[in-house]
DNA sequence: TGGATCTGGCAAGACGGTCTGCCAGAATCG
DNA sequence: CGATTCTGGCAGACCGTCTTGCCAGATCCA
C-alpha cells in the first residue's frame, strides 16, 4: 500500500473509498435505526455493509463516528426536505406549516429507521446530545423566522421565551405522536396525522401570538 | 448457608435482605439515571450501593430486571403524585389540570435523574418500551376520564382517536418543554413552566372538544 | 465458648468486543 | 509477464464484563 490510488474494478480509488464509506453509513443507519447506537459493532456494522473491519478505520475512528455521522446524514436530509417543502407551500401560514409538517412526517414515516435516529437515539446516545439541541434550535429559528412573516418583527421579538417554550413543545408533541403513529397506537391515517398536527400548531402558534 | 433467616446486625434476615435490594435500586436509579441504563453493569451497581456483587444476584437475574424495577418504582411514584394532586384539587378543568402538571413537573424537576428515567430510558431500553406505552395508556385513560367528569360521557366517546391523538401530543410537549427547562433551554421560572403548559393543555382540550 | 452463618474481597474462566497484523488470491499497471 | 496493490478472511493480543467459587473475618445462637 505504497500509492494508494489505483484504479480497481473500473473504478478509481477515491470513488471506491467513498463507496465502501457510503456502504459503512447505510449498514450504520439499518443497525442503529433498528436496534440503537449500543448494538452498533465493528464487527456487525461490516458484516451488514458487506466489507472486511479493516475498511472501517478507513473511514472512521470509532462507532461514536458513526453514529454522529449517520445522525447528521438523516436530520440533514430532514431539515432540507422541510426547507424545501416550505418554500414551495403557499404564503399564509397554515400552508407553509402544514408544509412543513407533511414533508417531515412523510420522510420520517416512509423510513422507521429514520424516526429512531432522529427522534430516539440523540436522547440515548450522548454524543449526540448536543447536537439534538442544535437542531432544535434550528427548527426553532426556522418557526420563529416564519412568525416574523407573517406577525411582523416587532410580535416575533415579543414573543421571547414564551415563543420558545412554544416551539419546544410543538416540537415534543409532533415527535410523541409520530411515533406513537409508527407503533400503531394512533387509530388515524397519515393523512389525518398531518392535518391534526397542523391544527394543533396553528392553534398554538395563533395563541402565543395573541397573547404577545 | 443451610438456615438463611438469622437476625445480623439486630437486624432480622428479611428485612436486610430487602434493605439490600432498596440499596441496589438506589443505586441503579443514581446510575441509570445519571449515565443511562446501557452503563448500568453488575460490579459498578454494586460498588455504589455498597454492598459485595454477589448481593446483586440475591435480588435481581440481570441488570435489565434492575432497569424495570428502577422505572416502576419511579412511574409509580410519578402516577401516584398526580393522582393524589388531581384528587385534591378544586374542581374546575383547569385546577384539575394545573395540579396534575405541577405534581408531575415538581416531582420530575427535583430530580433529574427521575426525569431522564421516565422521558429517556424508556426510549432508549428495548425492555421498557412496552411499559413506557402502559404509562402514555394510563396517563391518557386519566386525562379521558377528567374529560368525562367536565364534557359529559357522550361527547368524551365522540372524540376517540382524535383525543388518543392529543392526549400524545400533549404528553410529547410536556416531556420536550420538561426536559429542556432541565437543559437550561428555556429562560423562564419552573412555575412558568407549570403556568405555560396548563394554558397549552387547556387550549388543546378545549379546542378537541369543541371540533369533536 | 464453639459451631454455624453472614459478610466483603478476590480470583478465574467464559464471553464478546476492539484493533492490529498476516496471508493468499484477484486485479491492475508498466 | 512480473511487480505492485487491492481485497477478504482470519488469527491473536488486549480489555471489560459476567458469573461462580473460595476464603477469612465478623457476628450470631445454643
Amino acid at each position: 500500500m505504497v500509492a494508494t490510488n489505483r484504479a480497481y474494478g473500473g473504478v478509481p480509488a477515491e470513488q471506491r473509498q467513498a463507496q465502501r464509506r457510503a456502504a459503512l453509513l447505510a449498514a450504520g443507519l439499518d443497525i442503529i435505526g433498528t436496534h440503537g447506537h449500543a448494538r452498533l459493532t465493528v464487527s456487525g456494522l461490516c458484516a451488514r455493509a458487506g466489507l472486511n473491519e479493516r475498511y472501517f478505520y478507513e473511514s472512521f475512528g470509532t462507532t461514536q463516528d458513526v453514529v454522529v455521522a449517520v445522525y447528521d446524514a438523516v436530520t440533514g436530509e430532514l431539515s432540507a426536505a422541510i426547507v424545501t417543502a416550505v418554500a414551495a407551500a403557499p404564503d399564509e401560514i397554515r400552508g407553509k406549516a402544514r408544509a412543513a409538517i407533511a414533508a417531515a412526517v412523510e420522510m420520517l414515516t416512509d423510513d422507521s429507521r429514520k424516526t429512531r435516529v432522529v427522534f430516539v437515539e440523540p436522547l440515548a446516545a450522548p454524543v449526540l446530545n448536543a447536537r439534538r439541541a442544535e437542531v432544535a434550535r434550528t427548527l426553532t429559528a426556522l418557526i420563529v423566522g416564519q412568525a416574523q412573516q407573517f406577525y411582523g418583527a416587532a410580535t416575533a421579538l415579543r414573543i421571547g421565551p414564551w415563543g420558545e417554550f412554544a416551539a419546544a413543545h410543538l416540537l415534543g408533541g409532533l415527535a410523541e405522536t409520530m411515533t406513537a403513529w409508527l407503533r400503531g397506537d394512533l387509530r388515524i391515517t397519515r393523512d389525518v396525522l398531518i392535518e391534526r398536527s397542523t391544527d394543533l400548531f396553528v392553534l398554538v402558534a395563533d395563541h402565543v401570538v395573541s397573547q404577545a
